[in-house]
RNA sequence: GCGCCGGUAGCUCAGUGGAUAGAGCGUUGGCCUCCGGAGCCAAAGGCCGCAGGUUCGAAUCCUGUCCGGCGCGCCA
């Protein structure tokens, strides 16, 4: 399109005075089907430097443009738009380039793969994953498939504190548990404290109550290893793996915290003021300074995650990527602060902050407290609605948006969850090709392009053809909701497809486009199989 | 008070300056001789919170304002 404008500019079609800056021609996808497979509005954007209506500049670059072999046409559509349609018979050519991918089709290598970090879920190991950490499993989880799919090299990261005032209060929890005594001000309630009690080893609890012990440090460190280690199995049984699991301690036994932070002092971001030591974020976009450690001596939390950036970039990563709860937000401006103080490119450093999630029963909201013992397991919201319909419920929504999660709701929903209507519709292609098989009917492409001209697979195939881009999408707005609308829309026009178009009969007339359609409804398969594995949700042979 | 994020159909949510604002669920009405009815078709349902502005064109960008969530610690 940009040729055709600089040839009409060249024959003298189109003036542009003064070589004016001349804007990308960009194409889009248009909304409706009337509009082409394609569209344009170069005209419209050029029509105020050439001092002419976009209709003529429009009905100039048709007459210029040289449409390649998988174009049909390029029309002129008032106010200026030009859209373009796909040849029909390139398009069902189509089925069986997707066909030849296989299951690499839709995963297009991007020109730069990186190698990145994104570490997500984090929560402290003082109790069971809830339903409060659920949005950040799967979200993160999506998020690393997509990045996959696009060829980054991705690392999964858990982080978690092993040794703060919370964990000992786990710790004290437990005490308090095993001697039957009230539990503490500041310490647990759940149902798993006592759990934790009762299954304390005899060694465990001898160091905890040798003459000289810290119990609550002796038996928090217990307990939140065991924790850690039940999170772990509740996150497999999501499908949420993790390759790197690293605790706050880590970071000041191998002493990431005071070496990054002597490095900002040396650069001179880093101060004494009222017996504290702060970190000069504000001269890099914070409100204010910040205080990395306290007048008692003790690092601040803030500490721990300058120490962390520093271990990160340390192992080679070009990007890193937070997912974080957007009740965090008031803390990235100084941790980008940090990032960039201690000589990292800001660009490669990413926080995403996903919006609440609100918890409600039949109306009511519900609260989310580990300390208070109130809450609803992971485990136990995978029991009532399966790890597939989660995994749709909190893909299919932007991180931006906050959520009103009726879990009422979600069970009784769960059956009509759009979910399986996808997958029914890769159970039934498996079920037409099984089909097959048994009549001897085997799939062809080889005459797919006179025979697949059905406007029912003609929108069927161009749906197919999106999944790249969908994909590609998605991995560059970090967002993944994108990837469950696509699978519904090839699920709704595969049923009108199976709706018009038989592809097994015993009609000899009929019969003949078989082969072709079959290919199709193979490519079909293949497309909800890849975009499902994408989103981690199974694909199944029958329902 | 200041900052960040939201406000779109009855509900839950898409919508990356373009053409008549969409989907799922719910509601109403149709469709089972035939490859899987967990399906298909149709209908009803919208001052895109409100008011200005920029633009050929605004749900989208800017300003103001209202409502909701979150954050403003030598807590994490």
């Amino acid at each position: 399109m940009e040729a055709a404008r600089d040839e009409a500019i060249a024959r003298g079609d189109l003036t542009i005075p003064h070589a004016s800056e001349l804007p990308a021609v960009r194409i889009e996808r248009p909304a409706r089907a009337e509009h082409g497979d394609f569209a344009t509005n170069a005209a419209m954007q050029l029509a105020p430097m050439a001092g002419m209506a976009p209709m003529r500049i429009a009905a100039a670059l048709v007459a210029a443009v040289h449409l390649p072999e998988a174009m049909a046409s390029a029309e002129v559509a008032p106010p200026g738009f030009i859209n373009l349609r796909l040849e029909p018979g390139w398009v069902a050519d189509q089925v069986a380039e997707m066909l030849d991918a296989g299951s690499a089709y839709g995963r297009v290598p991007v020109l730069r793969p990186r190698s990145v970090n994104v570490e997500f879920v984090s929560a402290n190991p003082t109790g069971p994953l809830t339903l409060g950490n659920a949005r950040g499993a799967f979200v993160g989880d999506l998020l690393c498939r997509v990045l996959e799919a696009v060829g980054h090299r991705v690392t999964r990261e858990y982080y978690f504190n092993d040794f703060n005032a919370q964990v000992r209060n786990l710790g004290l929890s437990v005490l308090a548990r095993r001697k039957d005594e009230p539990i503490p001000e500041d310490g647990y309630h759940g149902a798993y404290v006592a759990d934790l009690a009762a299954n304390l080893p005899d060694e465990t609890w001898a160091a905890a109550t040798a003459p000289g012990a810290d119990p609550g440090e002796v038996l928090g460190r217990w307990a939140s290893e065991r924790v850690r280690a039940g999170i772990e199995e509740s996150l497999q049984r999501l499908g949420v793996r993790f390759d790197v699991w690293t605790s706050e301690g880590s970071l000041y036994r191998e002493r990431w915290v005071d070496r990054a932070i002597e490095q900002l002092r040396t650069a001179g971001d880093v101060y004494e003021k009222d017996g504290a030591t702060w970190f000069r974020s504000s001269r890099l976009g914070d409100d204010k300074d910040r205080v990395v450690y306290r007048s008692n001596g003790q690092p601040t939390y803030f500490a721990s995650d300058i120490g962390y950036l520093a271990q990160k970039f340390s192992r080679g990563f070009d990007e890193l990527i937070y997912l974080w709860g957007e009740d965090h937000h008031g803390t990235v401006a100084r941790n980008r602060a940090a990032a960039q103080a201690l000589g990292f490119d800001p660009q490669s450093v990413h926080w995403l902050l996903m919006a609440w999630v609100r918890f409600v029963r039949d109306g009511t909201e519900i609260g989310m407290s580990k300390r208070a013992g109130e809450f609803v397991t992971l485990d136990e919201l995978l029991a009532e609605i399966g790890p597939d319909a989660a995994r749709w419920f909190f893909g299919s929504r932007a991180t931006t948006t906050g959520i009103d999660f009726d879990i009422e709701l979600a069970k009784r929903q769960s059956n009509e969850n759009p979910v399986y209507y996808v997958q029914y519709a890769h159970a039934r292609c498996r079920s037409i090709l099984r089909n097959a098989t048994d009549r001897g009917v085997e799939p062809s492409t080889e005459q797919a392009r006179d025979l697949l001209r059905h406007p029912a697979e003609q929108a069927l195939i161009r749906e197919l053809l999106r999944l790249p881009d969908v994909i590609s999408d998605a991995a560059a707005r970090r967002e993944t909701h994108e990837v469950p609308k696509y699978c519904l829309e090839v699920a709704n026009l595969f049923s009108q497809f199976y709706r018009d178009c038989r592809v097994l009969t015993d009609d000899p007339d009929e019969g003949r486009f078989s082969a072709a359609r079959l290919a199709l409804v193979d490519a079909v398969r293949l497309v909800l199989a890849n975009s499902l594995g994408t989103l981690g949700i199974s694909a199944p042979e029958t329902m």
